[in-house]
DNA sequence: GTCTCTGCAAAGGGTTTGCAACGCA
DNA sequence: TGCGTTGCAAACCCTTTGCAGAGAC
């Protein structure tokens, strides 16, 4: 994870690896403000404007995932594996990083009706996690 | 389309149209300064207040989607239709829309292996479109 | 006639930026 | 030592709000 910032030429200070504990100890979609507060809380100062720096950062090197819903602040994820799906709780907010399967079938569909070439895919479920039931 | 706002207690006025005249013709995710800029343009000076005001009443009937990727502005999408899925050309930008479908098998295996319950989904392709091709 | 909507401008608030000091490599 | 990073505060800019006049029904 560190050894990829290492190889975009980006250095690995205290700041970064307090965030990046945080940031993934979360384990959901959160704001920048509300990991700056929880850093403060943590007695680890860390000015909001890194926090910003270093969350668009991670989006850089394919770590973390940027998502506003609605209006406001912007809500990231620490998502540092290749490509997947995610089972959103929407009770507590847990993410669940799910396999991709079975949108093959879908995209070959894609092709063949509209003439579009799919690249690319975002697949998401809102729903209850197993604890929330 | 109106009758849904009339339904809902809300009024048809000569700015709506407009809005919603535009925003449909629009045909991908746009913004509410962009669509407020296109507006100026063809001579139908709308308040900026008032276009934001009519995208979240669209919002609110159902007559459109909000998704803000990227940091910086919200990006609305005229969509007037029950649940389906899109295609977001990566070139032009234009959505088009894609019945739902093939996304249940991969339900029924999250409700066995996570335990989780999922009660919506989110799905949207990327790639090209057939004129950019 | 009533109650909602519009336009303007100011307020609000999340995010970015400039710059000097700091500290990885 | 060199160059990326940090922190602070100010700047930015998208969005919302207050209010008086206009308009839908």
């Amino acid at each position: 994870m560190f050894a990829a910032l290492a190889a975009k030429g980006h250095r690995v200070t205290r700041q970064r690896r307090v965030i990046v504990a945080e940031f993934a100890r979360v384990g959901r979609y959160t704001t920048a403000q509300e990991l700056h507060e929880r850093l403060r809380t943590h007695h680890n100062a860390i000015g909001l404007a890194t926090v910003y720096r270093t969350l668009e950062m991670l989006r850089d090197v394919g770590a973390a995932t940027i998502q506003s819903h609605a209006k406001g602040e912007a809500a990231y994820l620490f998502c540092p594996i290749a490509h997947h799906h995610h089972a959103v709780c929407i009770k507590c907010g847990r993410v669940a990083d799910v396999a991709c399967r079975s949108v093959t079938p879908f995209e070959r569909a894609l092709s063949a009706e509209l003439r579009f070439r799919p690249t690319q895919h975002r697949l998401e479920f809102f729903g209850t996690c197993a604890r929330c039931s």
